[in-house]
DNA sequence: GCGCTCGGGACATCCATGTGACATCCATGC
DNA sequence: GCATGGATGTCACATGGATGTCCCGAGCGC
């Protein structure tokens, strides 16, 4: 079973997460500090890393950057913890490369499916198929990248994880609170357009094949493949 | 909908939490002991159980750990409520299997978003099968998509409400009165033409299966399958 | 500073929806 | 069988709410 490192310094928390963790059937190992979760991560190299971004010492970012940067250690996938609010943290910890998040205070069952999911695309990955296709388009989640018959098509971080969504749940409609649960961590009402601006946005550069995502009106969106 | 059960000595709040899950369409069953709690989950096993952990009785944990221990209403999620501050409740109820967690004093807005969260969740683990059929007509909530003898037909986001519950009640009379509530969220007697009109929409839309939503004068509409 | 990304306000646009008027149907009483 | 009144079917149209689109400011990496 995978290993999982997490670095978090409530400590009730780390205890917390850490209990339900090697309930669940996970090798664990902790650290309430950055620099002692780089430690422990250069000791061990683990599957994966919970990450508070909101430590005493280094600054979350700066973590992930070096977990990153280091050959050994950037296997690891990276699961962001951040505290309510901020949100910008979210989306910065998505442009360094976490493979998700979850936002304080969450249930401990939201977290071990975010785990698991994260753990089951990377397994996904070392195998021959990463690919989610519908249509024209083709998904590679390992390489962070899109084609649109076969020629290359340049996501940001965001875009990508919104096709993704929509592509592993191909058919099914999506709320718009629930693109914005899922893609964006927020929980919401919305009164906003920023969920239809990436979905614009997406189709934009998708081009013609961008039509598979289809508004279901009084509803959400939904991809469906020809 | 979703059925809630709200465990919660004190009668304001349980109110006030009531009043607003109903307004939000869930169907809700209150108990202000714990005792009573296990009781009612009992007789009607809940999809929600939102649990005070402050009881005047049994202690909050002890209701949450006989919910766990019955497999009928293990399948229940648990939403635990509690007083600001009582960090060590916290971990013991996610400990012992309580899905989230909300602070008092909580927003309305916040539980709801909250439970609609956790619901959501509990419901994509299920299955996806989530197909209602009657004769010729099949509607598939997941996909959002209704088809008459395989072919689609496309219904606007009311037109597709007001099928489903004809559907999942079928062959019961629905009157105006229950589909204006039910369907529309309005509380109001009868003036105008709406239900009628939406009605006739539908079995236009759906041809000659149309048929089976018959009208029962001087009652309401009833779908009567073959 | 420049360029990129993202959020979200301010419109423009579109179409689903509610409504009242009228047509039609049907149960009832004679 | 027939007249009658109330219930239901049908229609066209305005209106509001939902969605598409544009654009600007903020934050960040380089």
């Amino acid at each position: 079973m995978a290993r999982i490192l997490i670095i978090e310094d409530e400590q009730d928390l780390a205890g917390l997460v850490d209990y339900n963790l090697r309930a669940a059937g996970f090798e664990t190992d902790t650290a309430n500090t950055g620099a002692g979760g780089l430690a422990r991560a250069r000791a061990h190299p683990p599957d994966l890393v919970l990450l508070d971004l909101m430590l005493p010492d280094v600054a979350g970012g700066e973590v992930l950057r070096m977990l990153k940067s280091d050959p050994e250690m950037k296997k690891a996938a990276v699961v962001i913890v951040s505290a309510k609010g901020q949100e910008a943290d979210r989306i910065q910890g998505l442009e360094l490369g976490a493979d998700d998040y979850v936002v304080k205070p969450f249930s401990v069952r939201e977290l071990l499916l975010r785990v698991k999911a994260v753990l089951r695309r990377a397994d996904a990955e070392e195998g021959p198929a990463a690919v989610l296709a519908a249509g024209d388009i083709s998904l590679d989640t390992s390489r962070h990248q899109v084609r649109v018959k076969g020629e290359e098509v340049i996501l940001t971080a965001l875009e990508f994880r919104l096709l993704r969504t929509l592509l592993e749940r191909s058919d099914r409609v999506q709320t718009r609170e629930v693109l914005l649960s899922d893609v964006w961590g927020i929980q919401a009402e919305i009164h906003t357009r920023t969920v239809d601006t990436h979905i614009k946005r997406l189709r934009e550069k998708l081009g013609p094949a961008g039509d598979i995502i289809e508004t279901v009106r009084g509803v959400g969106y939904k991809l469906s493949p020809p």
